[in-house]
RNA sequence: GCCCAGGUGGCGGAAUUGGUAGACGCGAUAGACUCAAAAUCUAUUGAUGGCAACAUCAUGAGAGUUCGAUUCUCUCCCUGGGCACCA
């Protein structure tokens, strides 16, 4: 063949990789010998669109990591099938009148064939579907199993409702108050549903994170829905009544300028405190409005918090032993904490927010230790005074209080008149302060600078600069003269940091109020140190909460954000949950030998108006036997979510056709954990949390022999539009990647998928760039056609194909194709300028084969090779090879590059510097001066400083 | 508002224990080949000034540390994503 023709190729090799079964994994006991290794994708969903260019990024991305695995010797498991219950299919089909069944048939037969023309190298004989019985069947079984351990129960639950899909939405399933799907705005109902335990298991799925290799902002996300937070449990005092509101908080420290308590309007509690509530009515007609609030107007941006006290009940706040009144409202939350909270507005935003709307006590207890960082206020608006404490600043020469250094904002360039009149008796009592403190009498008081000050401060200790903004009250010494200091320039004198412990006695001892409020004004939400605190002033927040939390007797306590999984849904197509009511005995699980329990065939797919599955419907199905008494039972009849069969998915790749068994004990145990799972951003939250959470759950019943499934795992970016939006079909923008495989070939377009940008990173589709691809892979045809078997490789270019061979093996480990791609085209562009014999090329061949693997396949062969590169063993380098005998470093002269040298790997410091001012234009600039440092850096650079 | 990621030529992007910024690819310009076009090959391609050698500037903005900063520190701006009354 003279031409590179991938039409001719591709075909050809993908039905000989099939009929040979190259890429299947071995069966565990036949290959006890090699190490196993198993790289996962996520599994995709069907959709009747087919195939766009987004879907196969993850899967040629895993497949170069699995083609490499199983040239170095691996036993590789790379899976792939189905996840095809959801709302699409069941949507067509409502519209369509045709079997989801059906529907499914054909989509996954022309996502087969799509996906079967890149040549991936999954094990198509493991090919799992979770509509199949043979597959839900398991799916069933595994629920029966949370079941009978109690972690799935039927609860009334308010739900979040789409009217539009007619479906109860989980709370991972409503984004801003819509629903996921359509927007729509979600309502509540009240509805019995099965419910996961998911949150009994939250500590661990926070902590086990620790265990595992996840991308960093992965890991953070997952902690971020998990919702960890530590705090206390602190009980208040009804003024005369027997109970008590517990409340939670993470402030503890801030327990003295606790000046109200709120509870959520569904709390509990209220119905025992009727009697003493004199304005009963006003509160029952809020809490009725609350409730008739929908989710979205709950979280909508504006939202404006709103209460109403409940007039006759006061509580005892521990700490001050004072009586402080108790307020229903909606910005607290029935489901989170003990559903009550002490308010503390003087530190916290909402409570701030509140109490100034309704004109409630705002104390303030906490004092900004450093105010580093603090954001300048606007012109014209009102701001808070803060004694800053870094403006005492000490000589250590002779021991007196000056300013030194100053800058209004950025600019070094402030006269220090100009400020905001500070009371005189504030002044005064400063003054006394800094008096006592060093015995300094003859102060005077410059300014209280409303605009912050930009100071800088030398720290002789640990003998650092230190900048920082700050508000305060500044002094300097009588008959001092002060430096002038202008822009850039530095001061004269040295600065000292007032230690930490005089600051605070200050804090305390100080007659003054530490904040001053304007009308407007701020609270202040982090740590600090500890005001109008009785004896715990002058703590910092952290010792404070531990402290507090015993005097008041309160108890440590975690809480979670994480709520329990809401499992049912009102739909046909998901697998049925295998339960019979019965009046008799209640909830009765199906016995393993009914299961599968089929989803039965149906007329209509539409949901029905009460809100039920389309289930009901069928009298037949419904109305069975309680497998139990035997007397009459009915099926439950919702279904479960389509999270459900992804969450263990993985597990069944290992051992697809057990019919005894969701997956034999032993092939579990050779092929789990997987090693490297890679997937969509959407899916770093629920799927993956829900799919930890099965598995412990699994671990915990001794069923798998790990508590994590997936040892490591990896996101890939989107692929956008040209345009740089989002794909779909609405906007017409979708790209087939069979179009572009058909006219450019599949190896060019895997090439260019890995060459286009970082994996993780989001993309935008570009057709001008492929052609790049398709140009490299012809030079490599093209050199392929010289006669390979006399000539002698050039040093140069061995050289580099060992450096070469290096860099793309580690770069495939780290995901980053894009530039493994680039050190291949560098080598290519080198071999097309020298010789390169036969056996250095097909090396070559070898590390480009997990990305263009027809066309390495086609060469390979054609050098003689019998059986496929896939299985040839991946080439090593020579780390001899590697290294430089000679290189080439730069000379900068006062750090700017001036020339270039050719030293040996071996000459010495002394010898590279005679070179280096032996070269003609390094004397230009060296003549007539003096030689004051030379800095070398071994096989980078030299510096000379003149 | 909070958390995470990011900001480098006309474009996608390289460059991390701080050490020659712009690898590789696309596009563009000129030339070779051709009756012509495509393809291919060769050269140039960050900006400004200069006939040139070369010089100066340049990695979102400003500052700091350093012989030397895309890389480290601080402040600010912008973009994308996630969370959002979670006490």
């Amino acid at each position: 063949m003279k031409q590179y023709d991938h039409l001719k190729i591709e075909g050809k090799w993908q039905k000989k990789w099939e009929k040979e079964g190259i890429y299947h994994a071995k069966e565990e006991g036949k290959s006890k010998k090699n190490k196993k290794y198993y790289s996962l994708v996520e599994f995709p969903y069907p959709s009747g669109e087919g195939l766009h260019v987004g879907h196969p990024r993850p899967y040629i991305g895993m497949d170069v990591v699995s083609r490499k695995k199983r040239m170095e010797g691996y036993n590789v498991l790379y899976p792939i099938g189905w996840d095809a219950f959801g709302l699409p299919t069941e949507n067509y089909a409502i519209k369509t009148g045709q079997d989801p069944r059906v529907v499914t048939k054909k989509n996954t037969d022309n996502f087969r064939k799509q996906i079967k023309s890149i040549g991936i190298s999954f094990d198509w004989s493991r090919e799992i579907n979770t509509t199949d019985p043979k597959y839900y069947k398991w799916t069933q079984w595994l629920f029966l199993q949370f079941l009978k351990n109690d972690l799935a129960y039927k609860a009334k639950m308010s739900i979040n409702w789409c009217p539009s899909c007619k479906i109860g939405l989980a709370n991972e399933e409503v984004v801003n108050g819509g629903c996921e799907r359509c927007g729509t705005p979600v309502e509540k109902r009240e509805k019995e549903q099965w419910m996961l335990a998911i949150t009994k298991y939250a500590d661990r799925l926070d902590k086990d994170l620790d265990e595992v290799d996840y991308l960093p902002q992965i890991k953070a996300s997952q902690r971020n829905w998990i919702g960890k937070s530590e705090g206390a449990e602190i009980e208040f005092e009804i003024f005369g009544h027997q109970d008590k509101i517990k409340v939670f908080t993470t402030r503890p420290d801030t327990i003295f300028g606790a000046t109200y308590l709120v509870l959520a309007p569904e709390h509990t509690l209220l119905g025992g405190l009727k009697d003493k509530i004199e304005n009963w009515g006003e509160v029952e007609q809020y809490i009725s409005k609350v409730k008739k609030k929908t989710e979205i107007e709950r979280t909508s941006l504006d939202k404006t918090k709103t209460g109403i006290e409940l007039k006759g009940v006061h509580a005892i706040n521990p700490a001050t032993s004072r009586e402080i009144p108790v307020w229903i409202a909606d910005y607290v939350l029935a489901t989170y904490g003990t559903g009550s909270i002490m308010a503390v507005p003087g530190h916290d935003e909402r409570d701030f927010e509140f109490a100034t709307k309704y004109n409630l006590d705002i104390k303030y207890v906490i004092a900004e230790e450093a105010p580093e960082g603090t954001h300048p206020p606007q012109a014209g608006k009102p701001f808070v005074y803060r004694r800053a404490v870094e403006c005492y600043v000490r000589n250590p020469k002779d021991g007196k209080f000056l300013l030194l250094e100053w800058k209004k904002n950025t600019n070094w360039k402030t006269p220090i008149t100009g400020g905001i009149e500070e009371s005189e008796d504030i002044v005064e009592a400063s003054k006394r302060e800094i008096y006592e403190e060093t015995g300094y009498k003859n102060l005077k008081f410059i300014q209280h600078l409303g605009t912050p000050m930009h100071a800088k401060f030398y720290h002789p200790q640990k003998d650092e600069n230190r900048i920082a903004d700050f508000y305060g009250l500044f002094f300097e010494l009588e008959n001092e003269e002060r430096d002038e200091v202008s822009e850039g320039e530095q001061s004269k004198h040295d600065v000292v940091w007032v230690e930490k412990d005089k600051v605070a006695s200050f804090l305390t001892t100080s007659p003054t109020p530490f904040y001053k409020i304007g009308k407007n004004d701020l609270s202040y939400a982090k740590e600090g140190i500890l005001v109008n605190s009785g004896k715990f002033n002058s703590l910092n927040s952290e010792e404070a909460k531990k402290e507090m939390v015993n005097f008041v007797g309160g108890k440590f306590k975690t809480t979670f954000k994480l709520r329990d999984w809401v499992f049912s849904r009102q739909r046909y197509w998901g697998e049925p949950i295998p339960v019979v009511h019965c009046e008799k005995c209640g909830i009765v699980p199906l016995p393993e030998k009914d299961l599968p329990l089929l989803l039965p065939k149906v007329k209509n797919y539409q949901p029905t108006e009460s809100g039920e599955s389309p289930l009901a419907l069928i009298e037949k199905w419904v109305n069975t036997k309680c497998p139990k008494c035997k007397g009459p039972g009915k099926r439950e009849t919702d279904t479960m979510p389509n999270w459900a069969g992804s969450s263990w998915y993985f597990l069944r790749y290992t051992d697809p056709k057990n019919a005894k068994a969701f997956a034999d004990p032993k092939k579990i145990k050779y092929w789990t954990p997987v090693d490297w799972y890679n997937g969509g951003n959407e899916h770093t939250t629920l799927h993956l949390l829900y799919s930890r959470f099965w598995h412990k759950f699994l671990y915990d019943l001794k069923l798998v022999p790990t508590s994590e499934p997936y040892m490591k795992r990896t996101s890939h970016g989107l692929i956008l539009a040209e345009g740089g939006e989002k794909m779909s079909k609405s906007k017409g923008n979708v790209i087939n990647p069979n179009d572009i495989v058909g006219r450019y070939g599949a190896d060019s377009f895997r090439l260019y998928m890995m060459f286009m940008g970082p994996f993780e990173q989001a993309i935008a589709w570009s057709e001008s760039t492929i052609i790049g691809s398709r140009r490299f892979l012809e030079r490599v045809w093209k050199i392929g056609q010289r006669d390979l078997s006399k000539i002698k490789t050039d040093p140069k270019l061995e050289k580099l194909l060992h450096k070469t061979i290096k860099k793309v093996g580690e770069d495939i480990e780290n995901m980053r194709f894009n530039t493994a791609v680039s050190a291949m085209m560098v080598l290519v562009n080198e071999m097309d300028k020298s010789e390169i014999n036969k056996s250095d090329y097909k090396k070559f061949l070898q590390i480009l084969s997990p990305f263009a693997p027809h066309l390495a396949d086609e060469m390979w062969n054609a050098l003689g090779e019998k059986k496929s590169i896939n299985i040839s063993k991946w080439p090593e380098y020579d780390s001899k090879m590697i290294k430089d005998e000679e290189v080439k470093i730069a000379v900068q002269i006062n750090g700017k590059v001036r020339a270039e040298i050719l030293v040996s790997a071996s000459d010495t410091e002394e010898e590279v510097k005679k070179k280096a001012l032996l070269d003609e234009n390094v004397k230009k600039y060296t003549e007539g001066k003096e030689i004051k440092k030379v800095i070398y850096i071994k096989g980078r650079l030299i510096n000379i400083l003149l």
